[in-house]
DNA sequence: GTCTAATTTCAGCAATTATTGAAAAGTCTG
DNA sequence: CAGACTTTTCAATAATTGCTGAAATTAGAC
């Protein structure tokens, strides 16, 4: 590894472990990212100076994370790995994946909840903001699904419109009281 | 704790290992946010069953990710705790610190690394992909950026329109020349 | 089938992270 | 400013998580 790819490749590392992932899943991630061509697992013991038994389980992770690919290299029975060159397309998956591992689960403990019943003033208090959570994630949820089905196309170019959205969506007003913007 | 707040801050204990805080730190958040009422330091070692320094530690972490705030009672010298009940406010907040820890040093590093003179054909490489990187993130910011100025009125009727939106970009385009959606 | 190269598994060890109790520091009251 | 109450700090330890090498398994070539 270049000390340029390597710069990169430990920062990814770290940041890894705060995105679900860990720094050894955010370093092999990083490494095939930076990568013009799919690398097999030597390959990836060698320039992470980590065990070959570390890359194995680091890799079948990832393939469950849907963030590594096999691919094959012609003349060589051994299996190469790549990930996607496209930033956002990774983004997304690693949004997709979080979501099933950490959104549902809690999506469902609430639901959960809050069908049992309130037993005293402090249930009922707490079952409110139980409700805002539930509803809040949910619409959320909604709009990024939304967003999902949107082309690739209109979704880049509505966020880089930003806030310009906002008029577009005035004229639909009845009425604009309100001088103050916020 | 009645077992119906004991569920959620169980749960919300396990997601807040995921979220950048640990188990004891999310525990706390929720516990604070189902509480009525603020509570002290002793009363949230009751109610966790952790011990007192934990809590103190704790409670010391959360001032700094800006999710607790300190409550005064009257008659009482002892400190208490309270979190927003406004769950789109601990949201942003949540947001806003994650960004602030691990966004921001990420942009650092791409942009540091990018100004070093790519060495070879893999630099080469490798500095496409991070500046692409680069300005996803970018990007990304400047429409979180955008968005938190809006009302939040706004904000959420934008949320709740999803895909809805489409058909208010679409007037401004010139041409609609393709059938298919994606 | 057998031989060889490649990959996976997993128990044990290492490293990291979280928690505690005891002691120190801080703060309010009269 | 003494005494009682409260909070904070921190070194020691507990718990968790990650990594390794040896052995087992799988897959291809002949």
């Amino acid at each position: 590894m270049t000390p340029y790819a390597e710069k990169f490749v430990l920062h990814i590392g770290e940041m890894g472990s705060r995105w679900g992932l860990n720094r050894t899943l955010g370093q092999m991630c990083g490494l095939l990212f930076v990568s013009a061509k799919p690398l097999n697992a030597d390959e990836i013991t060698e320039a992470l100076n980590i065990s070959r038994s570390n890359v194995s389980m680091g890799l079948k992770e990832l393939k469950a994370w849907r963030l590594v690919q096999p691919a094959t290299v012609a003349g060589d029975r051994r299996e190469y790995w790549t990930t996607s060159k496209d930033v956002w397309q990774i983004f997304q998956t690693l949004t997709e994946e979080r979501r099933r591992r950490e959104i549902d689960p809690t999506l469902s403990m609430l639901r959960e909840t809050l069908m049992t019943e309130a037993q005293s003033e402090d249930d009922r208090y707490a079952q409110e903001r139980l409700q805002e959570m539930h509803d809040l994630i949910e619409m959320l949820n909604n709009w990024v699904d939304d967003m999902h089905r949107l082309p690739p196309k209109t979704l880049m170019r509505l966020l880089k419109l930003g806030r310009k959205i906002q008029k577009l969506l005035e004229p639909r007003r009845k009425k604009q009281t309100s001088p103050k913007t916020d």
